[in-house]
DNA sequence: GCGACAG
DNA sequence: ATCTTGTCGC
């Protein structure tokens, strides 16, 4: 996958606030994502075992699910979670992963958050301005911002607001599963963000390509 | 100052 | 994220 880099990732947590503050306005969460012209979808996903970390990236049919290349690297992990900066800790291995790619995806389905941040620029949103093509944080807890209750059969989904902005959308995917946080990572909306990853979830809690992911980074 | 907090 | 057995509920 060609990518397109746009800075080092060794910062210091104010100095990578500071450049989210920054990159922010360079993010397109307003562009429908067109669903109809989706060939290929890839899952992404960072697994953390011994202070390495493991980075997936599954590329699938859409429909369909059928593989069509998985793409690995790990590292050491850089450093601790902070909330808020996960790119920073997970960017690198990904980035190397990415690189990897062969096949160029029309989607990327992210295991974190796109917009649905404190500064609008989660991993999704983040790795997007390197892939420069639409991504969607998919996220299975939240980060910041306040919802309505949620109703409770598949499809069920309420806005997903924070500092009166909506940020995205919360939806439960499955009937009797608890709901996904969804948001544009880069080059998507959030309805087309919601409707690609309802799309890509037909039988588990989570779209296909990221269990896929989920599981070649080595996780269980 | 206190509480919240993706993976 | 990861550590981890049995157990509750459809």
């Amino acid at each position: 996958m060609h990518l397109h880099p746009r800075h080092a990732w060794d910062l210091t947590p104010s100095e990578a606030v500071a450049l989210q503050k920054r990159l922010r306005g360079e993010v397109v969460a307003d562009r429908a994502i067109d669903l109809a012209s989706v060939r290929l979808v890839a899952g992404v996903d960072v697994s953390v075992k011994n202070e390495r970390s493991r980075a997936a990236v599954v590329v699938v049919t859409f429909p369909g699910f059928l593989l069509v290349e998985t793409a690995t690297a790990e590292r050491p992990t850089p450093f601790p979670y902070m909330p808020g900066l996960l790119s920073f800790r997970e960017g690198p291995v990904l980035e190397e992963a990415l690189g990897r790619l062969k096949i160029e995806p029309d989607a990327f389905l992210f295991d974190g958050m796109g917009i649905a941040h404190p500064r609008r620029i989660g991993i999704a949103s983040h790795m997007g301005l390197w892939l420069e093509r639409p991504t969607v944080g998919v996220g299975k807890t939240r980060l910041v911002g306040t919802h309505a209750p949620l109703a409770e059969g598949k499809g069920a989904q309420v806005p997903l607001i924070h500092r009166g902005e909506t940020i995205g959308a919360v939806v439960r995917a499955r009937t009797g599963t608890l709901p996904l946080f969804i948001s544009p990572g880069h080059l998507a909306d959030i309805p087309s963000a919601v409707a690609l990853v309802l799309a890509c979830t037909p039988q588990y809690r989570l779209p296909e390509p990221i269990r896929l992911a989920h599981r070649a980074a080595g996780a269980f």
